[in-house]
DNA sequence: ATCGGCCACTGAACCGGTTTAGTTAAGTTT
DNA sequence: AAACTTAACTAAACCGGTTCAGTGGCCGAT
């Protein structure tokens, strides 16, 4: 079928072993050589199998994501298809490709692992989600696979991380409600599971205490819009209620001005709401939701190059930091029309 | 390093082909050796190697998606994170894995496919998205891949169909707004250039006439919020609106809506609305967004079923028919409120 | 002139399975 | 009892690369 480097062997009056010399760029053929193998494996048509290839060289030439999240809430994150794309975008330059995973129920995760080590599916995987004390990077040094985190974890890691700050952003949402005038600003977090939610919780509270203010309006949910629902009904329920509120996604900011309004509070007038991913539908809700904008297609494309340079040994083992997303304000914020700033028109 | 099909052998004192029959349940040992073959594998810890079996079996053991989206559009979408976690639940349990590729540049899907195919990355392909004289088959063809396609394409394939009908939701939707008494109801459809585009718009245009109602009021938008708005802006500035809206899903619906009320329209008072997916906010917005629930768990899972038993030759040809999805119905579809249905409290 | 060292290259082993051809022993046929 | 079939198994080829151990020839050093 194929052309094989032993045809190309014998068109060239060579041998196999020559040909993976020339092929490959080591030492051991000469210039002439090379070259007059080189055309006539082009002529031949030759390329290379990546099943040879990989049995004699115990590599994969692929990357591994695991999707660990509930079913319900998969569809609704608008980060990993761009994240994905942008792990695309490097991966097929380099000639690598991407396995995914994904895993919905509670110890799929580790099995998904476990089996990408064990048949040999993957080089190296892409950490997401990282949580607080990860287990996964105990695990993926057993296995021997290895690895590169969004975001550096809270335990000593081993692998290189790729970071992009998300406080930036959420403390410049928490200091333009309070440019704004707002005093009392909650905060609907997502999972303190996460180091991201337990990041953007802290941005939030520090950002409120440089300015003198309480952070004691907060409420843990899943970045789920059920929970975020609920987490709303309880803040406006308060006998002191917010005046606004810093979601950590925009699908928990969505769901709670919904509810808000339900509940005839206008927005941004008794309620001014932020979101976090500058989601696609964001604009469009009415009013559009003020939001920060991360960049999930860079942060892929930075998370797949790190890695392979990893692999590739060419990595210099430092963390890569990409430039932190900021804030996009649109008509869901606005100085608060009730009775606690005295300074609005 | 791990342990091999010779140290089995060896162990059992056999030789490397009776320890490849009696793993792979093929005739040529007896049933006892097979047995003391089976229980010093097992003993050993031995598992195959992959990448040995693809060399020597020239197989993949593993599926290929390839989405081709506007990045912009990409994340929005709720239907590929749930579609490929049922692909997964199927996969995992065959031993089989998915290699997923993103094209988001015009050209590169093709060139997606060719890679997969060149480098034997995969078996087959799963084709979704289906467009209208679908390139792909022909493609496909060429390349020798064997696929699965989900609902059957307008031009002769050979391809076994995988087909969750959308015409009966979307028939159901407009059926809900005429029995409502809406005379005037228009379609923003997807792009007619996918086969679901079209038959989402010929099922509106079919339940019309069945109601002796007219069908006019189209307008073709790309599935993404920009244009949804712009068709809605449209629609609502006409001399004679429509009272209701049947979008081809939910993020041209959630878009639309927002653009509505901007506008001082009431929904669904002034204005009825539907979408297509029932995404997970879609029962959070204000006011809730009558959908059509599709399952793309259920429809990943069944693709990736019949191409496997397809690649192992026991699939028996037919299309399979999953039950069609039906219309959910929340507050943003009610009776029409102005001059046009009298009958309306 | 001779030895050592290096370059360019070959032949073969190897990665870990599958598969084919061949061998042996037992059983069946006439 | 000789000839034939078949089951059960082995040895070796094969998939298509990579890599190691040689090998011969050319060069410079002594």
């Amino acid at each position: 079928m194929a052309v094989t480097i032993s045809d190309v062997a014998r068109a060239a009056g060579v041998s196999k072993g020559a040909v993976s010399y020339a092929l490959n760029g080591q030492a051991g053929v000469s210039e002439d050589t090379r070259r007059r193998i080189l055309s006539t494996a082009a002529a031949l048509g030759w390329t290379p199998s990546l099943r040879a290839r990989s049995l004699s060289s115990s590599k994969a030439y692929a990357l591994g994501l695991v999707v660990a999240r509930d079913p319900k809430l998969l569809g609704s994150d608008p980060f990993f298809p761009t994240f994905i794309a942008g792990i695309e975008t490097t991966l097929a330059d380099r000639g690598y490709s991407l396995v995914l995973t994904v895993a919905t129920k509670p110890g799929a995760e580790e099995a998904s692992y476990r089996r990408l080590a064990h048949e040999g599916r993957v080089d190296g995987v892409i950490l997401s989600d990282m949580r607080t004390d990860d287990s996964r990077i105990a695990l993926l040094l057993e296995l021997g696979l290895a690895a590169v985190t969004l975001n550096r974890p809270n335990t000593l890691s081993p692998f290189p991380a790729v970071c992009m700050d998300d406080t930036e952003g959420i403390s410049q949402a928490v200091q333009h409600l309070v440019d704004l005038g707002h005093t009392r600003i909650a905060h609907v977090g997502g999972s303190q599971h996460y180091i991201h939610g337990l990041s953007r919780r802290n941005a939030w509270a520090n950002t409120l205490d440089l300015n003198g203010l309480h952070h004691d309006l907060f409420i843990e949910a899943d970045f789920g819009a059920l929970e975020g629902v609920a987490a709303t009904a309880d803040l406006l329920a308060r006998t002191n209620p917010p005046t606004a509120i810093v979601y950590a996604n925009d699908i928990m900011a969505t769901a709670g001005q919904a509810y808000a309004q339900q509940h005839g509070l206008r927005i941004p007038d008794d309620l001014s709401i932020t979101g976090y991913d500058n989601t696609e539908y964001a604009q469009y809700l009415n009013p559009a939701l003020t939001s920060i904008g991360s960049d999930p297609l860079l942060w892929g494309s930075a998370a797949a190059q790190v890695l392979l340079n990893q692999l590739e040994g060419t990595h210099d083992g430092d963390d890569v930091v990409l430039p932190a997303p900021g804030l996009i304000t649109r008509g869901s914020t606005a100085a608060p029309q009730g009775r606690s700033t005295p300074g609005s028109s």
